[in-house]
DNA sequence: CCTATGACAGACA
DNA sequence: GTGTCTGCCATAG
């Protein structure tokens, strides 16, 4: 599952993970999956920001995924934004084109 | 079948 | 830098 591989202190991007996961234009559908999650799933959801690194996440969801950024060690700015150049996550992984993503995909992502 | 929606992304003003 | 608009595509109604 790409999301658990997520390693402490990085953050990976909605489309960034789309890609590896076959298709970069399926971001809105990882963001879908996420929000689908259930916590019990314990994924590690806060290390995935959109485009650019800013957080996606709106209201009080949006200020949890900061907290637990910042207890892991990355530095979220204002607008709730990482700095991909610092803490974005580097896969060693190949980009080929894959099926398309489907709620059922959870382990893929 | 058809329309609306969204934790996105990229292009543009 | 900020605000809109457009392309996307699985889900939900």
């Amino acid at each position: 599952m790409l999301v658990r591989r997520i390693p402490r202190g990085k953050a990976a991007a909605y489309g960034q993970l789309a890609a590896l996961a076959g298709d970069a234009r399926q971001a809105r559908q990882v963001a879908w999956i996420l929000h689908a999650a259930p916590e019990s799933a314990g994924l590690p959801w806060h290390r995935v920001v959109g485009a650019g690194g800013r957080i996606s996440l709106p209201g009080r969801g949006g200020r949890e995924q900061a907290r637990r950024l910042r207890a892991e060690g990355v530095r979220v700015g204002q607008g709730g934004a990482v700095d991909l150049k610092t803490y974005g996550w580097k896969p060693r992984l190949s980009t080929g084109r894959r099926p398309p993503i489907s709620e059922n995909d959870l382990n893929r992502i």
